[in-house]
DNA sequence: TCTTTTTATGCACGTTTGTGCCTCCTTTTA
DNA sequence: TAAAAGGAGGCACAAACGTGCATAAAAAGA
């Protein structure tokens, strides 16, 4: 590989991922960690990127993640978040509502990625500032300040006019019984009028959110068109897997 | 996690809200408190927070990210901000828009503070995330995302059906004989809409804005209840102060 | 194509940085 | 005023860094 093609590759992965290990890309690109040092301080002076110890930052804004809790690592939603990447097709009209999980994803697109894309969620919006050839729709309504999504009845109103090609879903509980559930009402039914828009329905979930439940049931699992997970124990893969859901992992 | 990026996620947790126990911070963070003393000594150090025993406190304006660390346009936009806040009164109804004025504004607002605050502006949103005792009502609409608000037909008619105590205009342009302007038309019309839902009307200016004019007019400067500079230069008070607008510097 | 020159890479080795732990001291709280 | 929590400084260790040098790989020239 060449230098040239290698430093593209950083600056493509940095984009991305907006940082980077040193030691990690050294494994990735397969050369030496003396190596990834000279590209990151060559970057670093054409002020592509920013160094600092072990690593190095994407120049710009950096990640406003909302959650209160930081618990579950960002890089395994990171890793969710590129499986689902390739889904997105050009033109498509992506609907996306709120949590960490969905902001991470939508922190990946391609800066050129050309879509429309709805959402109630002010974070994801604020996310797609930078994406000159997506056009971002917000829904308003009641600010939830948990999931931080619009909420309510202009909410599921405004839904009422229009249909997407795809939604994906920010999943808090999902159990192979009891479908996919939230704990508000309000979350539920703004959820429910979305998957009855859309032609497609994904959805990502972290480990620890399989087989949990909450009270107020959003749909069944099989009306999901993909399921993204980051496990690959077979058990739950027979499980949740079914001729209607496609599984990734 | 990188040392850095950490930082970067303290800032943001302490311009969110305004305050942070150290050990909280271990635990949110999943490094050990030496650390974190650390790091606190450091932002410390470099005047970006102020360090108490047991925490910090948010010093001032906001900055998370440090490629806009050291802008001085936040210092005199905070100013601002600071002589609006005593105009708010309890439980009113706040109509803001877009702007980083207005943004700065909002950061400025106790977290306790109880009122209601309707936005077109994804940002302003956020920024509202902490502040529990205020209901927060977004405007849905499609995102114009040089000035980060949402516009458009859905934008108007959702106006049409309510009324405001308060509209904190963001202003771009103003001029004592055009008035106030914007670049787009479609700024234009939802910002019309807003001062005629609402008693009463607020601007905040830095100086670089007075005298200055676009396409689209918005209203005239007597329209507004309230208007907020930095600048003591007697002659513009003379030209912009009138029997109907309260000018504050 | 073959040789020469330039550039890029990997390794060795001493240095620096970041972090956690420990001890002793200071501040806060009950 | 005593106990508890927080903070400062030192120590240790691992990971990351920079530098010089030998060698491999490209690029340039014949």
């Amino acid at each position: 590989m060449l230098k040239r093609e290698r430093q593209d590759k950083i600056l493509q992965i940095i984009n991305e991922e907006h940082k980077i290990i040193a030691s990690d890309l050294s494994k990735r690109l397969s050369v030496s960690e003396d190596t990834i040092r000279r590209d990151l301080k060559e970057l670093d002076n054409q002020g592509l990127i920013k160094r600092v110890h072990s690593g190095a930052l994407r120049i710009g804004p950096p990640i406003v993640d909302f959650s209160v809790r930081e618990n579950i690592s960002n890089e395994i939603k990171m890793k969710l978040g590129k499986k689902v990447i390739d889904i997105l097709k050009e033109d498509m009209v992506i609907l996306i509502d709120g949590g960490t999980t969905n902001l991470h994803l939508v922190y990946q697109i391609p800066l050129d990625f050309k879509a429309s894309i709805i959402t109630n969620s002010p974070p994801i919006a604020m996310a797609l500032r930078n994406h000159k050839n997506i056009e971002v729709i917000m829904i308003g309504g009641t600010l939830f300040k948990q999931s931080m999504v619009n909420l309510g009845i202009d909410t599921v109103e405004y839904l009422n006019n229009m249909r997407c090609d795809l939604y994906i879903m920010g999943i808090y509980n999902i159990n192979p019984q009891i479908g996919i559930s939230v704990p508000t009402l309000s979350e539920a039914s703004v959820k429910r009028k979305m998957v009855s828009i859309s032609s497609e329905i994904l959805g990502m979930v972290t480990s620890d959110k399989l087989d949990t439940a909450s009270n107020h049931i959003v749909c069944p699992v099989n009306k999901l068109t993909y399921l993204i997970t980051e496990n690959i124990n077979s058990d739950l893969k027979s499980t949740y897997n079914s001729e209607e859901v496609i599984f990734i992992d």
